[in-house]
DNA sequence: CTGAAAGCGCTTACAG
DNA sequence: CTGAAAGCGCTTACAG
């Protein structure tokens, strides 16, 4: 139970509260025989310099806010543990905010950000809504996006290279032997989505395959949808590239349900490379997101963001990440 | 970019900020009519108390840490979601405090706690050393636990009934004809493992079936550690209890991998009954834990610790998830 | 019902 | 190098 303040140390170490507030956040500016006697009474005492009165006087503190649709999807989490991990070392705490998709409380975070003091945010937008309020809202705030922003290219984003992505996906299938290559889009809305679902058409084209988009039907579970329209095409592909790996997860529970054997009789390439895809039956072959760099390289952007640097626009190269869950076409 | 402190309200509105604070956060002690101008002004300059100045001079916020070992296990992600939702609706923000299993770091996290004046805070341990730094550190501090604590009755607690949940999963195993009925643990360390590790062998012994546990050496990844361990034994398990969903997971990708179905040659139940369990093949077959209650027991636990109210320990039912990893054993 | 005053725990020019 | 003072944005007894 710590409850010293500031003037506690101070009148235990017989000196003024501001060489006590020196001691701990401008350490040079004091007497190094008077600091360490400061800290050592602060010590005895358990005193910690209080983080919301340091905000509030200083405006400005180190909470970083990360904005996420949903920390339920692995991706999110596991892009929000390497965000935080990459914050804390940079001295930032990051604060968790989940928006459930709904995108118009995007705006409230925003607003929490300024009442927090934060040097800046990251928000990854489940859909272009979160977007809008983002201008709206955020203008003049520092933010960085986890996606594309191409309407405003004053906010620094970081993305992975969608069509990169879908390519590698793609030809590794194509390689395989596949000539009925198909794609599962899911949840649409944001850049992304769009980004990998245009690469797709325009990668099939390339090589002479008719797209197919294997759309679900509004209300009916992904999986069942997908597979409800994979199997309703005249020409059956054999293969699909889902948007990302718990469409994956999804399409492929379905077609073992319904007997239709991974990778044997199809092919299933799933996006995000998520550790779990390599703990599941079949093990998930994957476009792999540099995950630990895309936090990483969030909080540099915040952090240039505060040294008024040029506003940058970063692209990963995506990788691949072969497991199981493809093979060649039964012939 | 709102910037309006609470004495540019009080001036535009000609009133004096404690009026302006007594309109937001006493309304009824000023006339209606005061406070409508005040709130119609503040409305225009887009002002909101700042909860930092708030916190810092009432000594309690509405914030609440949630702390938690791993975001990236869906158990977790599921729960702070959970929580997070049950805290909203109480007018508290939770801030998720992730430890990366680093049981020291919860100290730290009770330290935060003091200076976010959070009127209580929730744990999800990830070991027994959490709780000794709880009981060290937290010692007069309000603290609602998401486990069992033994040695100290003053700390609420939720639980799930761990002995009914693998009771349930071992009962619908005998049920479909398993004999030979083994457990596989994964981490252990706080009382929720132990729970059902112990339940798993009094159960076994109870329906005269020699327990087996299924133990992974140090080191090396558990799918692959416990199928090792599954393939070594004499009298080989048709059935295998996990102690949670993504080891069960872990597990049928190894079994499938090396050839083993599931659950024609072992079935598999895991334990938590995710939503992600019924879009995996198999679906998994899982003990539920009622991850919205405990969320919800756990918030109301700490505003009881507000009110003074007696200790609780609630312990919540499980109940069986059968989904297709589950099948009789293959005569 | 409203105002004036003190103070939450800290930081930071300004003197000395 | 250290102290005294003002102030971050708010709340809450205390008067009136």
């Amino acid at each position: 139970m710590t409850n010293a303040s500031i003037d506690d140390v101070a009148a235990a170490a017989g000196v003024h509260r501001s060489t006590v507030s020196r001691a701990f956040s401008n350490p040079s500016a004091v007497r190094t025989q008077t600091r360490e006697h400061v800290l050592r009474v602060a010590a005895e005492l358990g005193y910690a310099t209080n983080p919301l009165a340091q905000a509030l006087r200083r405006r400005s503190s180190t909470l970083v806010p990360l904005v996420i649709p949903d920390i339920t999807n692995p991706f999110f989490a596991e892009l929000a543990r390497a965000t935080a991990a990459a914050a804390e070392q940079r001295g930032y705490q990051l604060v968790l905010c989940v928006t459930e998709n709904d995108g118009s409380s995007t705006a409230g975070y925003v607003t929490a950000m300024q009442a927090m003091y934060s040097p800046f945010g990251i928000v990854a937008p489940s859909t272009r809504v979160d977007l809008e309020a983002l201008r709206t809202y955020g203008s003049g705030n520092r933010v960085v996006v986890l996606d594309r922003v191409e309407d405003d290219p004053s906010v620094p984003t970081v993305t992975v290279d969608s069509r990169r992505g879908v390519e590698l996906a793609f030809e590794h299938l194509a390689l395989l032997g596949h000539r009925a290559i198909a794609y599962a889009p899911g949840i649409v809305g944001t850049y992304t989505a769009q980004d990998r679902h245009e690469a797709y058409e325009e990668i099939a084209a390339g090589h002479g395959v008719a797209p197919l988009v294997l759309g679900a039907p509004d209300g009916v579970e992904l999986g069942r949808g997908i597979v409800d329209h994979w199997l309703a095409e005249p020409v059956r592909a054999t293969a699909i590239i889902a948007s990302n790996d718990v469409i994956a997860f999804a399409v492929i529970a379905e077609l073992e349900a319904r007997g239709h054997r991974v990778p044997d009789e199809v092919s299933v390439v799933g996006f995000d490379g998520l550790d779990l895809g390599a703990h599941v039956a079949p093990r998930l072959t994957s476009v792999r997101q540099p995950i630990g760099d895309l936090g990483r390289i969030a909080v540099d952007l915040g952090e240039s963001l505060l040294d008024g640097g040029p506003v940058r626009h970063e692209v990963l190269p995506p990788s691949l990440l072969i497991r199981s869950s493809t093979s060649g076409p039964r012939s």
